[in-house]
DNA sequence: AATGAATGAGTCTTCATTCAT
DNA sequence: CATGAATGAAGACTCATTCAT
C-alpha cells in the first residue's frame, strides 16, 4: 500500500528546487530555472504550489524534518554527555554532506525574509540547537562540564560545524571529511589553552 | 589631507548598494533600487560602474579593508596571545554590530559565486583567519596553547562569532552585546569539559 | 414538469458565470474563478461547456430569454400603448434591479466581440426595441402620438433607462429606485418643452 | 519653443491605447499588443507608466478633457436653451464620431474599476451632465421648460444619444450620421404624445 | 458526471544595460 | 559628470484548454 512507484511531482519539484536554492539562493533561482531542472512545465508548478515562496518554505522545512530526523536518530540512545557529542557532529558532518550545504542556504537567506518566513528559521534553530543545550546542562548537572552559559557554548559548537562545512564545501568544494569531527569535538570540550592556567 | 570636498558620487552608490546587498543580496537587489536609494540617476551608476558585479566587488572589498583594517588597529601591539584573542574578539563583534551584518551578506552569497568571487572571498577568509591562526601559533610555541590545529580552531572561533552574530542581529534583530565576548573566548579557551580529565 | 430534481451542474456554472460576466466583463474573467465560484472543478466546467465563449454565449442567451420573458409577461394583454409603456418601463426596471446589471454587461462586451457575438446583440436588441417599436407605430397609428421616427424614439427610451441603471446601480452602488420610471416616461411622451410652442 | 516635432512617446502610447481600449477594453487588451500597436518596447512603455492601470486612467482623462472641452466650444456664447441643446447634441456625437467610441469604452468598464476609477467616472459624468442640467434649470427658470427633474432629463438625453453612438457605431459598424440629432433633439423636447392631452 | 494533473502560450512587470544628449 | 529615454530578455505568475482516470 501507498506504493511510492509513480514518482511523485511535488517531490520531483522540492528534489529540483533544493538543489537551485542551495546554489542559487532565493532570489537567485527563477521559476523557468525550476521548470527546466525538474522537467516540469511552469503551469504545473503553480498546480502544485501557489507561490515561489512557498516552494521556498517547503523546501526549507522538508530539510528541516529530514535533518533533525537524521540527527536524532544518530544520539538516539546515547546517555554519555561526552559521546553524545561525537555522535551529533559526526551526524551533522555527514547531513551536511550527504544533502550538500542546505544549512547554509537557510542561513544565507535569513537576513532576506520576514515574519513567517524568519519564524521558521527561529523554529530550525531550536530545533538543532535545542538538544544540544539539554545535553551541556546535563553535563554540567552531572559535574562533568563547567558551568558555562550552554546559549554561548551551542554557538560555538554549530558556528564550528558551519564553518567547516562553508569553507570546506562552498569555498574549496571540497567534500567534508568526517574525520574532522573529532578535531572540532576536541577543542569544543578541552579548549585551546594548556592546563597550567586554571 | 582625507579632504571631504566633494561628496564622491562613487561613494554614495557604494553605501547604498552596501545596505541593499545587506538586506537582500546580491541577486536580490537591483540597478532600479540602487538608483533611488543613491538618489543617482541609473546613468549615473553605469558612468562610475562597469557592471552590477562590478558594484558587488567594490562594496565587498571596501568592506573588507575596513574590517581587516578596524581589527588589525584593534589588536595593533598586543604581544601575549589570551589578550590578542580577547581585543580581537571583541573587536569583531564590534565591527559587525557598526556596520551590520556585512559579513553575514559576504556569507550569504559565497554559494553563487565563481571564479573571481570565490578568489576575493578565499582572500577575505584569509585576511580575518590568518592572523589568528599566527597567534594561535605563537601561543602553540610559546607553550600556552595546547598541540591543535589551528585552522580547526580558527574554524571554532570565527563560526561561533559569526554564529552569534546571525542569531542576534538577524534572526532576533537586536544589536549585538558585546559583553558575550569574554564567554565566547572563555569556552574558546578553555573548553567545555572539567579539568579532571587530562 | 419543471422537476427540480437534481441541481443542474450547467445551471450552477451560468449562474456563477453570470455573476462574474456582470462584474468583470468577458476577458476579465478566468475559468480559474468560475471553478471557484461555481464550486466544481475546471474539468467539470469544460464537460459541460466546450469554450469559454460557450459559456459567455449562454449566459447571454439565457439572460435574454429571461429578460424578454419578464418584460412580455409584464406588458400582455395591456391595449393602450400610454399605459404599455408605463408598464414596460417598470418592468424593465425591475428586472435590472433583480438580475443586476446584465444588460451592462452584455453592453460592455459588444465592442469587442465579432461575428457569431454580435449577431447574438443585434438579436437582444432586436427583441427589447422590437416591441416598442410596434406599440410606438401603433400610437401614431391611432393617431395618439406624433409622427416621428419609432426607431429613434426607441434610443431615447432605452437610453434613458440604461443610462438610468448604469449611473445609479454601477456609479453609485445604489439599487435601483424603481419610482422614476414615471418620470421617465413623463419625459419620454411630453418633452421637455412647454406647450407654448408647437 | 516647445517645439511639437518630436513625437512624444508618451503621447504615441496614449494614442495607441486609446484605440486597443475603445476595441477590447481594459481586460481585453494586453501590453504587448500596446507595445505592438505604437512601435515601442514594452520596456519603454513601463519607462513612461508605472502601471497598465495609469495608462488607462491617462487614456481616460485625456479623452475626457478633450471631450469636455469640445463640447463646450461648441457651446460656448449660446444663450437660448433649445439652441443650446442642438448645439450641444451636435457636438457630442461630432465628438463621437470624430474619436469614436471613447465613452463606450468609459462605460463599458465602469462596472468592474473600483475606487479611484470609479471617481474618475464619475467626475466625468459630472463633467457631461452638469453644464445640460444647467441649461435646463435655466430653461425653466425662464418658463421655456417644463418644470420637471433636471437630472432625469439628462439621463434621457444623454442616455439617447450614447445609444445611439452604441448601436451605429458599434454593431452596425457605420459611422455616426449627424442628421439624426435633430430627431433626437426633437423628441426629447416635444415628446411622443400628440398635444391633445395636456 | 466529475476530477485534478499537466501544459505552453500568454499575462503584467522588472531586469541590467546602452546611448544620445 | 549626469541624465532619462530606450530596449529585449527575463521575472513571477495566470490563461484556456486537454486528458487520463
Amino acid at each position: 500500500m501507498t506504493e511510492p512507484t509513480t514518482i511523485d511531482s511535488k517531490d520531483t519539484i522540492l528534489d529540483a528546487a533544493q538543489n537551485l536554492i542551495a546554489q542559487y539562493g532565493y532570489a537567485g533561482f527563477s521559476i523557468r530555472d525550476l521548470s527546466r531542472a525538474s522537467g516540469l512545465a511552469k503551469g504545473t508548478i503553480y498546480h502544485h504550489f501557489q507561490d515561489k515562496r512557498e516552494i521556498y518554505r517547503s523546501v526549507m522545512e522538508r530539510d528541516f524534518s529530514e535533518l533533525v530526523g537524521g540527527l536524532q536518530a544518530a544520539v538516539a540512545g546515547i546517555e554519555d554527555p561526552v559521546a553524545w557529542l561525537h555522535c551529533f557532529v559526526r551526524a551533522y558532518l555527514h547531513q551536511a554532506n550527504k544533502r550538500r550545504n542546505h544549512i547554509q542556504a537557510l542561513l544565507r537567506e535569513l537576513g532576506a525574509m520576514e515574519g513567517e518566513m524568519r519564524q521558521m528559521a527561529m523554529r530550525i534553530r531550536e530545533g538543532v540547537a535545542g538538544p544540544i543545550v539539554t545535553v551541556i546542562q546535563q553535563g554540567i548537572a552531572q559535574g562533568s562540564f563547567r558551568d558555562i552559559s550552554p546559549q554561548v557554548a551551542v554557538m560555538g559548537l554549530i558556528g564550528s560545524l558551519n564553518t567547516y562545512i562553508a569553507w570546506q564545501l562552498v569555498v574549496d568544494e571540497q567534500s567534508v571529511d568526517e574525520n574532522v569531527s573529532d578535531a572540532i569535538v576536541d577543542i569544543f570540550l578541552y579548549g585551546l589553552k594548556k592546563e597550567e592556567t586554571q
